[in-house]
DNA sequence: GATTAATATGTTATCGATAACTCTAAATTA
DNA sequence: TAATTTAGAGTTATCGATAACATATTAATC
């Protein structure tokens, strides 16, 4: 490999002159400046970002942590993330933790190894709390996306799920469904205990009581378990009239598990979910959803994150927290009785 | 930041003795270690990586370059990648083109830089020769992915997606279709080269003639130009009765602007495409498609990758090159004539 | 008990870059 | 002309780790 000594030997230079040109610091001549760019070139030298961020203790390398990339939810938040990084000059490193703590300790394990200048992660759950601290310890400034988790204060880009849950219910009930299922992600993830939350609201506010049987609480994991959603159909009877579902996985999995039962969506039951099914959300107009703003989630998140590490040790204005609103998508999902 | 000098002086003993403990090499005392260790939890030490692969001159970091990540194909196949490059202890970091050299030029860049140990790489065209030459200049190990580069010999995986054109146009034939067009990608890209190949030479086995006009050739990318599509469909008179997509986005798009024209399909047109629209292909098994085995992709490109890396200056056993086959998986996307 | 071998640990140089300081020669000022 | 700046470089130490060699114990052998 050739270093900024090769090009110095060859330029007849020293290593700091060299290190001048790259970096234009300090006062070179013209001549010299030419002169070592041609030798630069001509060896096709590369600095070596390592050696730099040893020094500098800055490696401009940022690392998001996304719980499923085969989610469009999360992928497209990975874009929003990846262009604001981008303008401000930092790279980004993708994680993805599969919804799994041990995953996820091995990124965090990754991130202080490498000194990422900052994370933005999306939380395996309530019990990556000792990951955060992890961070928090080894003061890598850090944004939840998605998810809070409780115990840990720090900047926060949410969506407002209870009232996103609420708007699904009310639009079922609003089609003269009174007996609607909830299938949902595990109660240790936030974003799953406001839907619970939103769900039960929207029931008591529409007289309709709450049944615990209606609700299943599995994964919003990339395979979640298909067992558990058939064991839990088979028990509801009568069927009810309509399903919400916490994710877009979710709504597929219970998709296919209604569909190899002969069930078909809105004639035989009405289905409603939580986030876009594919990135292409134009693709297939079906689904009623709660559409949040991916591209924002990671966008923002990445602004604040970047916020925090250029104000470092200065005035830390408390920690912010944005919740992007939820918006209503009125498709082709539910049938009105 | 706690240092291994940190410890080392907390602990009594040299810098290098604390080394040794960490990598487990040399000889160590049983008691040195125990307070070796001891000091390096109370303390929450993390070894910089940047400092090891400096000296060690191997990161043990590799790069996947997709072109868009919101295309299901390309997250399948990083979930591969990843899966494969973490049974051997490397982390993967991501990169996304969006199908744009410019993009792919910044990324090599930062690959350079960081000195990853290796690449592997879906190209986005036959112009990301310099950079691929690039990389061959500073003995970076990469292996292609999906798509072929003329001119520069090196490991690839491939789809066999000249024979997967023949087969999308045979099913088509097969249900009366005569008149099929084909939306395809860049002819700057091999795969989409091939599968214009395959579409020609079914048609050609078929005694159907090649019409210019039925082909479509704009981008495989996650915005591909939706007015040039409604223009081409304007231009075709009489509709074709079939359609085939050179790849998901594609068939998406299409899908649209038929949608938005009230065309249906496949009562009015029939489309088939490459590739599943969403990672959970059961979730609308709908469209006839060529299924490629995205995860394999990904998953041996990483083993041939690691194999490179692993048998450096050694024995280089000539290029190898893995064609996937195609196969396809008949829906409800054609209709019978 | 002296010599040799094995075990455990320390020292120094190095990886590739940059910060902080130093030096030299030319340019400016008094 | 002598004194002072200043432009344009060079030197040295440092970032945090490891390799290679050196050294000090302790144990084994004759």
């Amino acid at each position: 490999m050739v270093t900024i000594y090769d090009i110095a030997e060859k330029a007849g230079v020293s290593a700091m002159t060299v290190s001048r040109v790259i970096n234009n610091t300090g006062r070179i001549s013209e001549k010299t400046r030419t002169k070592v760019k041609r030798v630069m070139d001509e060896l096709g030298y590369v600095p070596n970002q390592m050696a730099r961020s040893l020094v500098l203790q800055e490696t401009r390398l940022l690392f998001l942590m996304i719980t499923d990339i085969t989610n469009p939810f999360y992928t497209t938040l990975a874009r929003g993330a990846e262009d604001a990084a981008k303008k401000h000059g930092y790279r980004l490193l993708f994680g993805n933790t599969d919804e799994d703590l041990e995953k996820e300790n091995d990124y965090i394990d990754a991130v202080l190894k490498t000194r990422a200048d900052g994370v933005l992660i999306a939380p395996a759950g309530d019990a990556s709390l000792p990951h955060l601290e992890m961070l928090r310890r080894h003061r890598v400034p850090f944004v939840l996306l998605d998810r809070e988790v409780p115990g840990m204060d720090s900047d926060v880009v949410l969506g407002d799920s209870k009232e996103g849950a609420r708007q699904l219910v009310k639009q079922l009930v609003g089609c003269g469904h009174r007996r609607i299922a909830l299938i949902n992600g595990s109660r240790t993830i936030s974003s799953a205990r406001e839907r619970l939350e939103g769900y039960r609201e929207a029931l008591k506010l529409n007289d309709l009581a709450y049944d615990e049987a209606l609700v299943l609480e599995t994964s919003f994991g990339p395979r979640s378990d298909l067992t558990g959603i058939e064991a839990w159909l088979d028990s509801l009877r009568p069927l009810p009239t309509a399903f919400v579902a916490g994710n877009n996985v979710l709504a597929v999995e219970l998709m296919r598990s209604l569909r190899s039962r002969g069930l078909r969506v809105p004639e035989d039951v009405s289905l409603v979910c939580f986030d876009e099914l594919v990135s292409y959300a134009e693709m297939d107009p079906f689904l009623t959803v709660i559409s949040q703003q991916a591209y924002q989630f990671g966008y923002l998140g990445m602004q604040m994150l970047l916020d925090r590490i250029q104000s470092r040790d200065g005035q830390v204005p408390g920690w912010r927290k944005i919740v992007l609103p939820a918006e209503l998508i009125v498709r082709r999902s539910v049938r009105q009785l």
